[in-house]
DNA sequence: ACCTGAACACCGTTCAAGT
DNA sequence: ACCTGAACACCGTTCAAGT
């Protein structure tokens, strides 16, 4: 294999911009927003070049290979996270408001859910979030490793939660929207199990974003008073 | 855009094979073995049509497209979880085993990661899977849409906790397995994040498995627990 | 009905050559 | 120091042509 040095990105400082659009952080912008116009596959070294109208191999004088772009355009998303500061909100509040913030964050870039499981977060912005949601969970009253993994659950739950939401978005967006043909595709598809069935139709389809919500609060809830009980108050 | 009806392929009859090593069956085992062998990245049509001494345009004829392929083998990896019988195993238990199996089968799977976040999950052996839990969640006192939020719940703690690890795993394999290098640069990354410091050294380096394992069931306690309250006992 | 190879329109990345 | 284009080794997919 490749079988080099834990180099990462964030420790090699950036290269100066020699022309107009051509910082890394230039270089980052224009990455997301290709990213979000035509998602994963639609970033390429080739059309992200062009977008800065340079040669598509002029960015490897910035960026050592798409992966290390990939890193960068991966912190910025974590740096659109919102942690508020649990001094003054308190813990559970702080939690609840970074879950909503993250999850909101990956659905306006669908294309980060297929980061998360591509590479650590270890960039500038997602210590930062770590870090304050660490501050959280120490105030919280939780001491030594708990605090990392009280964290780790709680960021467990909230991507588990937001990443197949994406592949579904992404399915119905394929498929042309067609939210009764996706309704009748789901019914016959779960025929012959009795317990899906039975529930199948109290799935409010109209309203799809509405039960998003409301089984998203459902399971943080659910979490966090899971959490508090390893407080043992 | 695509805008192909909701055809799924588990729709489609699967064609009958023709040639030795050529059904759809076997082609998607194939797949898998090309797959744990080289990762997402590693599966190409023209090497699994060499591994199976066919053209690589011959599989055309039995998938329609690659996309299609993966959704075959992504429900392979569901097919491999397993869910106890709630009625006689209980249904904290039953959460607890088909959890820990779900995350092996992942870890054994790293490729399937990163199908989590691409396509949902409607294959045979998910609904199978999906409709055991259920009926665990029914048995423990669940009700209406209570059911699908309590098991949404479970199942995103469960990716979301192994889909980054599937990353980091990734990230070391890479980078040569060094552990000191890596833990060096962990700690220069967080250095300047005064919580993250604070706990860099309480990880147990030496015995990666054993602290993620504690995590892992740090958490899913937590998620149980948290999800029993619910239930308003 | 099933399979093939050629062809098309792409990729990421390297590298000698330019300024 | 910075950028370029050509070139290499790949992709997924289509399709006319074979049996």
């Amino acid at each position: 294999m490749t079988s080099r040095q834990y180099n990462s990105v964030w420790f090699r400082e950036p290269r100066k911009a020699a022309s107009p659009g051509r910082s890394r952080e230039e270089i980052v912008m224009a990455a997301v927003e290709l990213l979000d116009a035509e998602g994963l596959a639609g970033l390429s070294m080739r059309k992200l070049g062009a977008k800065l109208s340079a040669g598509a191999t002029s960015l490897y004088w910035y960026v050592a290979h798409k992966d290390e772009l990939l890193e960068l355009v991966y912190d910025e998303v974590w740096g659109e996270m919102m942690v508020p500061d649990p001094e003054v909100m308190g813990w559970r509040e702080t939690c609840s408001v970074m879950s909503h913030s993250m999850r909101q964050v990956i659905l306006r870039h669908p294309w980060s859910a297929d980061l998360i499981g591509r590479m650590p977060a270890l960039g500038p912005n997602a210590l930062r979030v770590t870090d304050q949601m660490h501050k959280a969970f120490r105030l919280a009253g939780f001491t030594g490793l708990d605090i990392d993994y009280a964290n780790s659950t709680l960021t467990a739950y909230v991507f588990g939660m937001t990443i197949p939401q994406v592949a579904w978005d992404a399915a119905a967006k394929d498929h042309d929207y067609d939210q009764d043909r996706l309704r009748e595709f789901v019914a016959k598809a779960a025929a012959g199990y009795p317990e899906l069935v039975e529930r199948i139709n109290a799935v409010d389809y109209d309203n799809p974003q509405v039960m998003r919500e409301v089984s998203f609060d459902f399971g943080l809830v659910s979490v966090l008073d899971g959490l508090e009980r390893r407080l043992g108050t």
